[in-house]
RNA sequence: GCUUCUUUAGCUCAGUUGGUUAGAGCAUCUGACUGUUAAUCAGAGGGUCCCAGGUUCGAGCCCUGGAAGGAGCGCCA
Protein backbone atom coordinates (compact mmCIF):
# COMPACT_ATOMS: atom_id res chain seq x y z
CA UNK A 1 0.00 0.00 0.00
CA UNK A 2 1.00 3.49 -0.83
CA UNK A 3 1.39 6.42 2.26
CA UNK A 4 -1.82 8.41 1.80
CA UNK A 5 -0.38 12.34 2.52
CA UNK A 6 -1.87 13.79 5.58
CA UNK A 7 -3.31 16.37 3.99
CA UNK A 8 -5.94 13.63 1.60
CA UNK A 9 -6.53 12.11 4.82
CA UNK A 10 -8.05 14.65 6.54
CA UNK A 11 -10.10 16.00 3.17
CA UNK A 12 -11.04 12.66 0.89
CA UNK A 13 -10.32 9.97 2.95
CA UNK A 14 -13.59 8.00 3.92
CA UNK A 15 -13.91 6.41 7.71
CA UNK A 16 -13.73 3.02 7.87
CA UNK A 17 -10.90 2.77 5.17
CA UNK A 18 -7.58 1.06 5.63
CA UNK A 19 -4.55 3.27 5.16
CA UNK A 20 -0.46 4.03 5.69
CA UNK A 21 1.07 7.58 6.93
CA UNK A 22 4.46 8.69 7.34
CA UNK A 23 5.56 11.44 8.76
CA UNK A 24 7.28 12.70 12.11
CA UNK A 25 6.11 13.25 15.74
CA UNK A 26 5.03 15.92 16.88
CA UNK A 27 4.41 14.82 20.39
CA UNK A 28 2.99 11.35 22.28
CA UNK A 29 0.75 11.51 25.03
CA UNK A 30 0.35 8.97 27.41
CA UNK A 31 2.25 6.52 24.88
CA UNK A 32 -1.32 6.43 23.15
CA UNK A 33 -1.48 9.71 20.79
CA UNK A 34 1.31 10.60 18.79
CA UNK A 35 0.17 13.25 16.68
CA UNK A 36 2.06 13.00 13.25
CA UNK A 37 2.97 15.66 10.92
CA UNK A 38 4.14 14.71 7.56
CA UNK A 39 4.39 18.76 6.33
CA UNK A 40 2.06 18.37 3.56
CA UNK A 41 -0.49 20.26 5.68
CA UNK A 42 -0.41 22.64 8.98
CA UNK A 43 -2.57 19.85 10.73
CA UNK A 44 -1.14 16.73 12.08
CA UNK A 45 -2.65 13.36 12.28
CA UNK A 46 -3.84 11.35 15.50
CA UNK A 47 -2.74 7.77 15.74
CA UNK A 48 -4.04 5.99 18.71
CA UNK A 49 -2.36 3.00 19.91
CA UNK A 50 -3.97 0.48 22.31
CA UNK A 51 -0.20 0.51 23.76
CA UNK A 52 -0.74 -2.85 25.80
CA UNK A 53 -0.60 -4.47 22.55
CA UNK A 54 2.61 -3.36 21.43
CA UNK A 55 5.88 -4.27 21.63
CA UNK A 56 7.28 -1.34 24.62
CA UNK A 57 10.86 -1.25 23.22
CA UNK A 58 9.78 -0.12 19.91
CA UNK A 59 6.59 2.77 21.17
CA UNK A 60 9.83 4.09 23.40
CA UNK A 61 11.28 4.80 20.21
CA UNK A 62 7.98 7.12 19.12
CA UNK A 63 9.35 10.31 20.44
CA UNK A 64 9.48 13.84 19.06
CA UNK A 65 10.99 14.29 16.05
CA UNK A 66 11.01 10.62 15.01
CA UNK A 67 10.30 9.30 11.69
CA UNK A 68 7.14 6.52 11.88
CA UNK A 69 4.87 4.95 9.16
CA UNK A 70 1.94 3.54 10.72
CA UNK A 71 -1.06 1.71 9.40
CA UNK A 72 -4.61 1.06 10.39
CA UNK A 73 -8.11 2.33 9.99
CA UNK A 74 -9.21 5.34 9.92
CA UNK A 75 -12.43 5.89 12.25
CA UNK A 76 -14.26 8.89 14.01
CA UNK A 77 -12.51 10.60 16.34
CA UNK A 78 -13.70 10.03 20.04
CA UNK A 79 -12.23 13.19 21.30
CA UNK A 80 -12.88 16.41 20.47
CA UNK A 81 -9.87 18.07 18.91
CA UNK A 82 -10.06 15.95 15.59
CA UNK A 83 -12.73 15.13 13.36
CA UNK A 84 -10.69 11.75 12.45
CA UNK A 85 -8.08 9.64 13.71
CA UNK A 86 -6.05 6.46 12.84
CA UNK A 87 -6.27 3.49 15.06
CA UNK A 88 -2.94 1.72 14.67
CA UNK A 89 -2.49 -1.66 13.65
CA UNK A 90 1.10 -1.82 13.02
CA UNK A 91 3.63 1.17 13.67
CA UNK A 92 7.56 0.98 12.47
CA UNK A 93 10.21 3.54 13.47
CA UNK A 94 12.01 5.13 10.26
CA UNK A 95 14.16 7.39 11.91
CA UNK A 96 14.96 7.76 15.76
CA UNK A 97 15.55 11.03 17.67
CA UNK A 98 17.20 10.88 20.74
CA UNK A 99 15.45 13.43 23.21
CA UNK A 100 18.44 14.05 25.20
CA UNK A 101 19.36 15.79 21.89
CA UNK A 102 15.89 16.85 20.36
CA UNK A 103 15.71 19.12 23.51
CA UNK A 104 18.66 21.25 22.37
CA UNK A 105 16.91 21.73 19.12
CA UNK A 106 13.56 23.75 17.93
CA UNK A 107 12.02 20.88 18.03
CA UNK A 108 11.22 20.09 21.41
CA UNK A 109 7.21 20.25 22.20
CA UNK A 110 7.57 24.12 23.10
CA UNK A 111 6.75 27.88 21.87
CA UNK A 112 10.57 29.28 20.67
CA UNK A 113 11.73 32.89 19.80
CA UNK A 114 11.78 33.75 16.23
CA UNK A 115 15.71 34.16 16.79
CA UNK A 116 16.44 31.21 18.21
CA UNK A 117 14.51 29.35 15.40
CA UNK A 118 16.22 31.64 12.98
CA UNK A 119 20.02 29.96 15.19
CA UNK A 120 18.48 26.63 13.25
CA UNK A 121 17.28 27.40 10.25
CA UNK A 122 17.86 23.92 9.53
CA UNK A 123 15.34 22.48 11.28
CA UNK A 124 12.60 25.19 12.04
CA UNK A 125 11.16 23.67 8.65
CA UNK A 126 9.72 21.23 11.24
CA UNK A 127 7.38 23.85 13.39
CA UNK A 128 4.03 24.88 12.66
CA UNK A 129 4.88 28.50 11.95
CA UNK A 130 7.75 27.85 9.54
CA UNK A 131 5.84 25.36 8.18
CA UNK A 132 3.35 27.47 7.24
CA UNK A 133 5.01 30.32 6.31
CA UNK A 134 6.88 28.16 3.47
CA UNK A 135 3.75 26.73 2.10
CA UNK A 136 2.71 30.12 2.23
CA UNK A 137 5.75 31.07 0.52
CA UNK A 138 5.58 28.26 -2.47
CA UNK A 139 1.31 29.64 -2.78
CA UNK A 140 2.76 33.39 -3.43
CA UNK A 141 5.22 32.20 -6.19
CA UNK A 142 3.00 29.84 -7.63
CA UNK A 143 0.36 32.64 -7.81
CA UNK A 144 2.44 35.08 -9.12
CA UNK A 145 3.49 32.60 -12.08
CA UNK A 146 -0.21 31.92 -12.69
CA UNK A 147 -1.18 35.36 -12.74
CA UNK A 148 1.39 36.76 -15.43
CA UNK A 149 1.03 32.98 -17.64
CA UNK A 150 -2.77 33.51 -17.52
CA UNK A 151 -2.12 37.10 -18.34
CA UNK A 152 -0.52 36.29 -21.29
CA UNK A 153 3.26 37.06 -20.08
CA UNK A 154 6.52 34.99 -21.05
CA UNK A 155 8.53 33.99 -17.80
CA UNK A 156 12.16 35.48 -19.02
CA UNK A 157 15.32 34.26 -17.12
CA UNK A 158 17.87 37.38 -17.12
CA UNK A 159 21.71 36.25 -16.30
CA UNK A 160 22.59 36.24 -12.46
CA UNK A 161 26.28 37.32 -13.90
CA UNK A 162 26.20 40.85 -15.62
CA UNK A 163 28.78 42.99 -16.96
CA UNK A 164 27.25 45.89 -15.88
CA UNK A 165 25.91 47.99 -13.00
CA UNK A 166 24.43 50.52 -15.03
CA UNK A 167 21.35 50.64 -13.11
CA UNK A 168 23.34 51.95 -10.04
CA UNK A 169 20.89 50.40 -7.63
CA UNK A 170 23.38 49.78 -4.75
CA UNK A 171 26.41 48.17 -3.78
CA UNK A 172 27.24 44.78 -6.06
CA UNK A 173 28.68 41.51 -5.41
CA UNK A 174 32.26 40.74 -7.54
CA UNK A 175 32.44 37.69 -9.28
CA UNK A 176 36.10 36.63 -9.93
CA UNK A 177 37.90 33.33 -10.57
CA UNK A 178 41.39 35.63 -10.74
CA UNK A 179 43.73 34.05 -7.82
CA UNK A 180 43.29 37.31 -4.84
CA UNK A 181 46.58 36.67 -3.77
CA UNK A 182 48.39 36.72 -6.93
CA UNK A 183 46.09 38.99 -9.55
CA UNK A 184 47.20 39.76 -12.64
CA UNK A 185 48.10 43.33 -13.40
CA UNK A 186 48.13 45.46 -16.02
CA UNK A 187 51.08 48.09 -16.56
CA UNK A 188 49.81 50.67 -14.48
CA UNK A 189 49.52 48.19 -11.41
CA UNK A 190 45.58 47.54 -11.69
CA UNK A 191 44.39 44.31 -11.66
CA UNK A 192 44.04 42.88 -15.05
CA UNK A 193 40.19 41.88 -15.23
CA UNK A 194 41.17 41.03 -19.31
CA UNK A 195 42.76 37.88 -17.99
CA UNK A 196 39.65 36.47 -15.81
CA UNK A 197 37.23 34.31 -16.38
CA UNK A 198 34.90 36.39 -18.77
CA UNK A 199 37.77 38.66 -19.42
CA UNK A 200 35.94 41.43 -17.94
CA UNK A 201 34.55 42.60 -14.43
CA UNK A 202 31.53 41.23 -13.81
CA UNK A 203 29.19 41.10 -10.59
CA UNK A 204 26.19 39.04 -9.59
CA UNK A 205 22.61 40.92 -10.73
CA UNK A 206 20.91 43.81 -8.78
CA UNK A 207 18.43 43.88 -11.39
CA UNK A 208 16.72 42.36 -14.52
CA UNK A 209 15.04 45.00 -15.87
CA UNK A 210 17.37 46.10 -17.93
CA UNK A 211 17.63 42.52 -19.75
CA UNK A 212 13.71 42.23 -19.71
CA UNK A 213 12.79 45.52 -21.66
CA UNK A 214 14.70 44.19 -24.58
CA UNK A 215 12.66 41.39 -24.13
CA UNK A 216 9.34 43.49 -23.80
CA UNK A 217 10.28 45.44 -26.90
CA UNK A 218 10.17 42.29 -29.00
CA UNK A 219 7.70 39.62 -27.13
CA UNK A 220 5.55 42.39 -25.85
CA UNK A 221 4.99 40.82 -21.98
CA UNK A 222 7.82 39.67 -19.80
CA UNK A 223 8.26 39.14 -16.42
CA UNK A 224 11.53 37.91 -14.41
CA UNK A 225 11.59 35.74 -11.38
CA UNK A 226 14.84 35.34 -9.95
CA UNK A 227 17.15 35.91 -6.99
CA UNK A 228 18.88 39.36 -6.88
CA UNK A 229 22.06 40.54 -4.70
CA UNK A 230 23.11 43.75 -2.96
CA UNK A 231 26.14 44.18 -0.90
CA UNK A 232 24.96 46.83 1.30
CA UNK A 233 25.44 46.95 4.88
CA UNK A 234 22.06 46.87 5.57
CA UNK A 235 20.76 45.95 8.96
CA UNK A 236 17.10 46.34 8.62
CA UNK A 237 14.27 43.65 9.12
CA UNK A 238 13.61 44.60 6.07
CA UNK A 239 16.75 43.91 4.11
CA UNK A 240 18.70 40.84 2.82
CA UNK A 241 21.91 40.33 0.44
CA UNK A 242 20.10 37.73 -1.30
CA UNK A 243 16.52 38.43 -2.27
CA UNK A 244 13.87 37.24 -4.83
CA UNK A 245 12.51 40.04 -7.17
CA UNK A 246 9.82 39.73 -9.93
CA UNK A 247 9.91 42.11 -12.74
CA UNK A 248 7.03 42.67 -15.02
CA UNK A 249 8.01 44.76 -18.41
CA UNK A 250 5.39 45.56 -20.72
CA UNK A 251 5.29 47.25 -23.98
CA UNK A 252 3.10 50.38 -25.04
CA UNK A 253 2.14 50.65 -21.34
CA UNK A 254 1.91 53.67 -19.50
CA UNK A 255 2.50 54.86 -15.78
CA UNK A 256 -1.55 54.74 -15.60
CA UNK A 257 -1.73 51.08 -17.12
CA UNK A 258 1.30 50.07 -15.25
CA UNK A 259 -0.62 50.72 -11.44
CA UNK A 260 -3.32 49.38 -12.56
CA UNK A 261 -1.22 46.32 -13.07
CA UNK A 262 0.11 46.24 -10.59
CA UNK A 263 -3.10 46.53 -8.01
CA UNK A 264 -4.80 44.25 -9.83
CA UNK A 265 -1.68 41.57 -9.25
CA UNK A 266 -1.32 42.48 -5.36
CA UNK A 267 -4.65 41.76 -5.30
CA UNK A 268 -4.84 39.08 -7.01
CA UNK A 269 -1.50 37.45 -4.82
CA UNK A 270 -3.20 38.71 -1.78
CA UNK A 271 -7.16 37.05 -2.85
CA UNK A 272 -4.98 33.38 -4.30
CA UNK A 273 -3.58 33.23 -0.36
CA UNK A 274 -7.11 34.03 1.17
CA UNK A 275 -8.62 31.33 -0.93
CA UNK A 276 -5.63 28.68 -0.77
CA UNK A 277 -3.87 28.57 2.19
CA UNK A 278 -6.73 28.79 4.99
CA UNK A 279 -5.28 26.28 7.71
CA UNK A 280 -1.71 27.89 7.35
CA UNK A 281 -3.23 31.58 7.38
CA UNK A 282 -5.71 30.70 10.20
CA UNK A 283 -2.63 29.23 12.19
CA UNK A 284 -0.63 32.45 11.35
CA UNK A 285 -3.50 34.90 12.04
CA UNK A 286 -4.11 33.11 15.71
CA UNK A 287 -0.51 33.04 16.11
CA UNK A 288 -0.59 37.03 15.58
CA UNK A 289 -3.56 37.90 17.82
CA UNK A 290 -1.82 35.95 20.47
CA UNK A 291 1.41 37.67 20.18
CA UNK A 292 -0.05 40.94 20.27
CA UNK A 293 -1.95 40.54 23.69
CA UNK A 294 1.50 40.59 24.78
CA UNK A 295 2.26 44.22 23.44
CA UNK A 296 1.31 47.47 25.06
CA UNK A 297 -1.90 48.81 22.96
CA UNK A 298 -0.35 51.68 20.74
CA UNK A 299 2.03 49.02 19.18
CA UNK A 300 -0.62 46.37 18.15
CA UNK A 301 -1.90 46.45 14.56
CA UNK A 302 -5.79 47.40 14.21
CA UNK A 303 -6.53 44.95 11.60
CA UNK A 304 -6.08 41.04 12.09
CA UNK A 305 -3.64 39.58 9.82
CA UNK A 306 -6.56 38.11 7.49
CA UNK A 307 -8.22 41.32 7.88
CA UNK A 308 -5.51 43.24 6.30
CA UNK A 309 -5.29 40.68 3.50
CA UNK A 310 -9.13 41.66 2.95
CA UNK A 311 -9.17 45.01 3.22
CA UNK A 312 -6.03 44.63 0.18
CA UNK A 313 -8.10 43.03 -1.64
CA UNK A 314 -11.38 44.74 -1.26
CA UNK A 315 -9.94 48.46 -1.27
CA UNK A 316 -8.40 50.51 -3.90
CA UNK A 317 -4.95 51.84 -3.85
CA UNK A 318 -4.18 55.75 -2.81
CA UNK A 319 -2.48 57.17 -6.25
CA UNK A 320 -0.86 60.67 -5.42
CA UNK A 321 1.81 62.45 -6.42
CA UNK A 322 4.91 62.91 -4.80
CA UNK A 323 4.12 66.71 -5.08
CA UNK A 324 0.93 66.41 -3.30
CA UNK A 325 2.20 63.64 -0.79
CA UNK A 326 4.98 66.72 0.39
CA UNK A 327 1.83 69.21 0.43
CA UNK A 328 -0.10 66.53 2.52
CA UNK A 329 3.06 66.01 4.79
CA UNK A 330 3.72 69.93 5.42
CA UNK A 331 -0.14 70.03 6.49
CA UNK A 332 -0.04 67.12 8.91
CA UNK A 333 0.12 67.48 12.62
CA UNK A 334 3.84 65.80 13.11
CA UNK A 335 5.01 68.42 10.79
CA UNK A 336 3.48 71.03 12.58
CA UNK A 337 4.24 69.82 15.67
CA UNK A 338 8.37 69.23 13.85
CA UNK A 339 8.07 65.15 15.38
CA UNK A 340 9.81 64.40 12.03
CA UNK A 341 13.34 63.90 12.06
CA UNK A 342 13.92 64.61 8.65
CA UNK A 343 13.08 67.64 6.47
CA UNK A 344 9.73 67.39 3.83
CA UNK A 345 10.91 69.87 1.09
CA UNK A 346 10.37 69.30 -2.43
CA UNK A 347 13.00 67.55 -4.41
CA UNK A 348 14.09 65.65 -1.31
CA UNK A 349 13.41 61.96 -0.96
CA UNK A 350 10.76 60.70 1.57
CA UNK A 351 12.08 58.85 4.54
CA UNK A 352 10.80 56.14 6.17
CA UNK A 353 9.19 57.95 8.38
CA UNK A 354 7.18 60.35 5.81
CA UNK A 355 6.03 57.20 4.39
CA UNK A 356 4.86 55.82 7.22
CA UNK A 357 2.66 58.65 8.27
CA UNK A 358 0.69 58.66 4.87
CA UNK A 359 0.30 54.79 4.75
CA UNK A 360 -0.53 54.25 8.50
CA UNK A 361 -1.79 57.20 9.63
CA UNK A 362 -3.20 59.71 6.85
CA UNK A 363 -4.43 57.31 4.53
CA UNK A 364 -4.54 53.95 6.10
CA UNK A 365 -4.06 51.88 3.03
CA UNK A 366 -1.82 51.00 0.44
CA UNK A 367 -0.34 54.11 -1.52
CA UNK A 368 1.27 54.28 -4.93
CA UNK A 369 2.87 57.40 -4.98
CA UNK A 370 3.82 58.93 -8.59
CA UNK A 371 5.91 61.56 -10.74
CA UNK A 372 8.94 61.79 -8.26
CA UNK A 373 11.67 64.77 -8.64
CA UNK A 374 14.05 63.62 -11.58
CA UNK A 375 17.41 63.51 -9.43
CA UNK A 376 16.49 61.24 -7.24
CA UNK A 377 15.40 58.21 -9.09
CA UNK A 378 17.22 56.38 -11.85
CA UNK A 379 18.56 57.77 -14.94
CA UNK A 380 15.84 54.80 -17.09
CA UNK A 381 12.70 56.81 -16.10
CA UNK A 382 10.62 58.46 -18.08
CA UNK A 383 10.92 62.44 -17.87
CA UNK A 384 7.38 64.09 -17.70
CA UNK A 385 6.35 67.33 -19.71
CA UNK A 386 7.33 69.44 -16.41
CA UNK A 387 10.89 68.52 -17.19
CA UNK A 388 11.18 68.44 -13.50
CA UNK A 389 9.57 64.72 -12.64
CA UNK A 390 9.94 61.31 -14.09
CA UNK A 391 6.74 59.25 -14.59
CA UNK A 392 8.31 57.03 -11.29
CA UNK A 393 5.76 54.98 -8.33
CA UNK A 394 6.18 53.55 -5.42
CA UNK A 395 3.82 51.09 -3.45
CA UNK A 396 4.06 51.81 0.01
CA UNK A 397 2.76 48.93 2.27
CA UNK A 398 1.62 49.41 6.08
CA UNK A 399 4.15 47.81 7.97
CA UNK A 400 6.85 47.32 5.37
CA UNK A 401 6.85 50.50 3.52
CA UNK A 402 8.68 50.04 -0.06
CA UNK A 403 7.10 46.80 -1.23
CA UNK A 404 7.35 47.65 -5.20
CA UNK A 405 9.14 50.34 -7.30
CA UNK A 406 8.44 50.67 -10.88
CA UNK A 407 8.15 53.62 -14.06
CA UNK A 408 7.32 54.35 -17.54
CA UNK A 409 11.03 54.10 -18.81
CA UNK A 410 12.36 56.83 -20.89
CA UNK A 411 11.90 55.54 -24.57
CA UNK A 412 12.84 58.43 -26.47
CA UNK A 413 16.79 58.33 -27.74
CA UNK A 414 17.70 61.84 -27.40
CA UNK A 415 16.32 61.93 -23.60
CA UNK A 416 17.84 58.95 -22.50
CA UNK A 417 21.50 59.80 -23.90
CA UNK A 418 20.89 63.43 -22.10
CA UNK A 419 20.07 61.65 -19.22
CA UNK A 420 23.04 59.36 -19.13
CA UNK A 421 25.12 62.56 -19.06
CA UNK A 422 23.23 63.58 -16.18
CA UNK A 423 24.03 60.65 -14.45
CA UNK A 424 27.35 60.23 -15.57
CA UNK A 425 26.60 56.86 -16.76
CA UNK A 426 28.92 55.93 -20.21
CA UNK A 427 26.19 55.83 -22.81
CA UNK A 428 28.66 53.24 -24.61
CA UNK A 429 28.48 50.46 -21.57
CA UNK A 430 25.05 50.35 -22.37
CA UNK A 431 25.14 50.39 -26.27
CA UNK A 432 22.68 47.54 -26.15
CA UNK A 433 19.70 48.84 -24.41
CA UNK A 434 20.75 51.99 -26.39
CA UNK A 435 20.21 50.21 -29.96
CA UNK A 436 16.39 49.10 -28.51
CA UNK A 437 15.73 53.16 -28.72
CA UNK A 438 16.78 53.17 -32.14
CA UNK A 439 14.50 50.23 -33.67
CA UNK A 440 11.08 51.07 -33.08
CA UNK A 441 11.09 52.14 -29.60
CA UNK A 442 7.91 52.47 -27.97
CA UNK A 443 6.46 53.33 -24.83
CA UNK A 444 6.59 50.90 -22.23
CA UNK A 445 6.55 50.29 -18.63
CA UNK A 446 7.41 48.06 -15.48
CA UNK A 447 7.80 47.51 -12.00
CA UNK A 448 10.02 45.73 -9.39
CA UNK A 449 8.00 43.57 -6.72
CA UNK A 450 10.10 42.44 -3.88
CA UNK A 451 9.10 38.57 -3.54
CA UNK A 452 10.17 38.53 0.31
CA UNK A 453 8.34 41.80 1.11
CA UNK A 454 5.07 40.18 -0.18
CA UNK A 455 5.50 37.05 1.72
CA UNK A 456 6.05 38.91 4.85
CA UNK A 457 2.62 40.61 4.21
CA UNK A 458 0.83 37.74 3.44
CA UNK A 459 2.29 35.87 6.58
CA UNK A 460 2.27 38.71 9.58
CA UNK A 461 6.49 38.11 9.95
CA UNK A 462 7.61 41.12 10.64
CA UNK A 463 11.26 40.08 9.89
CA UNK A 464 12.33 39.26 6.36
CA UNK A 465 14.77 37.07 7.22
CA UNK A 466 11.68 34.27 9.03
CA UNK A 467 10.26 34.37 4.99
CA UNK A 468 12.94 33.02 3.19
CA UNK A 469 14.67 28.94 4.07
CA UNK A 470 18.35 30.65 4.07
CA UNK A 471 18.58 34.17 4.99
CA UNK A 472 21.94 36.31 3.36
CA UNK A 473 22.18 39.03 5.76
CA UNK A 474 25.99 41.12 6.52
CA UNK A 475 28.04 38.73 8.51
CA UNK A 476 25.98 35.88 8.00
CA UNK A 477 25.55 33.17 5.35
CA UNK A 478 25.37 29.77 7.56
CA UNK A 479 24.13 26.64 6.52
C1' G B 1 27.65 52.35 9.03
C1' C B 2 24.76 55.08 13.21
C1' U B 3 21.39 55.00 17.71
C1' U B 4 19.41 51.98 21.39
C1' C B 5 18.17 47.63 24.15
C1' U B 6 19.33 42.62 25.47
C1' U B 7 22.76 38.45 26.99
C1' U B 8 21.37 34.04 33.91
C1' A B 9 19.60 25.91 33.13
C1' G B 10 18.20 22.80 26.50
C1' C B 11 14.22 27.09 25.77
C1' U B 12 11.46 31.52 27.79
C1' C B 13 12.42 34.50 31.70
C1' A B 14 12.64 36.33 37.33
C1' G B 15 16.70 37.63 40.46
C1' U B 16 15.14 43.48 45.68
C1' U B 17 20.24 48.33 48.13
C1' G B 18 26.42 44.64 46.21
C1' G B 19 25.74 39.93 51.12
C1' U B 20 24.28 32.58 53.20
C1' U B 21 23.64 27.12 48.99
C1' A B 22 21.29 31.69 41.97
C1' G B 23 15.12 30.51 41.19
C1' A B 24 10.28 29.58 38.17
C1' G B 25 7.54 27.59 33.91
C1' C B 26 8.32 24.54 29.80
C1' A B 27 11.69 20.67 28.05
C1' U B 28 14.68 16.12 29.63
C1' C B 29 15.10 11.68 32.99
C1' U B 30 12.53 8.12 36.64
C1' G B 31 7.87 6.43 38.40
C1' A B 32 2.38 6.61 38.45
C1' C B 33 -1.94 7.14 35.43
C1' U B 34 -4.26 5.84 30.63
C1' G B 35 -9.42 8.95 25.51
C1' U B 36 -5.29 12.70 25.58
C1' U B 37 -5.30 17.92 22.95
C1' A B 38 1.40 22.20 24.61
C1' A B 39 -2.25 15.47 28.73
C1' U B 40 -2.01 15.13 34.12
C1' C B 41 0.37 13.89 39.05
C1' A B 42 4.95 12.88 42.11
C1' G B 43 10.16 13.06 42.21
C1' A B 44 15.19 13.85 40.11
C1' G B 45 19.17 15.75 37.28
C1' G B 46 20.67 20.14 34.89
C1' G B 47 24.46 26.78 35.72
C1' U B 48 31.73 29.20 32.34
C1' C B 49 25.21 34.19 35.37
C1' C B 50 28.19 36.07 27.10
C1' C B 51 33.93 36.97 27.26
C1' A B 52 38.31 39.73 29.35
C1' G B 53 39.90 43.00 32.92
C1' G B 54 38.85 46.31 37.17
C1' U B 55 36.52 48.32 41.99
C1' U B 56 35.26 45.82 46.72
C1' C B 57 36.09 42.11 52.75
C1' G B 58 32.41 40.26 49.13
C1' A B 59 30.05 41.08 42.11
C1' G B 60 24.72 37.75 38.36
C1' C B 61 24.14 43.04 40.13
C1' C B 62 28.91 48.54 39.94
C1' C B 63 33.05 50.36 36.21
C1' U B 64 36.09 49.74 31.42
C1' G B 65 36.81 47.10 26.90
C1' G B 66 35.07 43.30 23.55
C1' A B 67 31.56 39.68 21.24
C1' A B 68 26.73 38.02 19.72
C1' G B 69 21.55 39.00 18.98
C1' G B 70 17.06 42.21 18.68
C1' A B 71 14.59 46.92 17.51
C1' G B 72 14.93 51.64 15.02
C1' C B 73 17.55 54.68 11.29
C1' G B 74 20.48 55.20 6.65
C1' C B 75 21.18 52.63 1.75
C1' C B 76 16.97 49.89 -0.95
C1' A B 77 13.09 45.87 -2.94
Amino acid sequence: MKRTKISQVLEQSEVGSSLIVKGWVRANRGNRFIQINDGSTIKNIQAVVEFENFDENVLKKVTTGASVAVSGKLVESQGSGQAVEIMVETIEVLGEANPEEIQKTVMQPKRHSLEYLREQAHLRFRTNTFGAVFRIRHAVSFAIHKYFNDQGFFYLHTPIITGSDAEGAGEIFHVSNLDPKNPPLTEEGNIDYSKDFFGKQVNLTVSGQLEAELAALALGQVYTFGPTFRAENSNTSRHLAEFWMIEPEVAFNDLNDNMDLTEDFLKYITNYILDNCKHDLSFLNEREIKEQQSKPQKDRNELTLVERLEFVRDNDFKRLTYTEAIEVLKRSKPYKKKKFKYEVEWGVDLQSEHERYLVEKEFKCPVILTDYPAEIKAFYMRENEDGKTVAAMDVLFPGIGEIVGGSQREERLDVLKRKCADFNIPEEDLWWYMDTRKFGSVQHAGFGLGFERMVMFVTGMTNIRDVIPFPRTPQNAEF
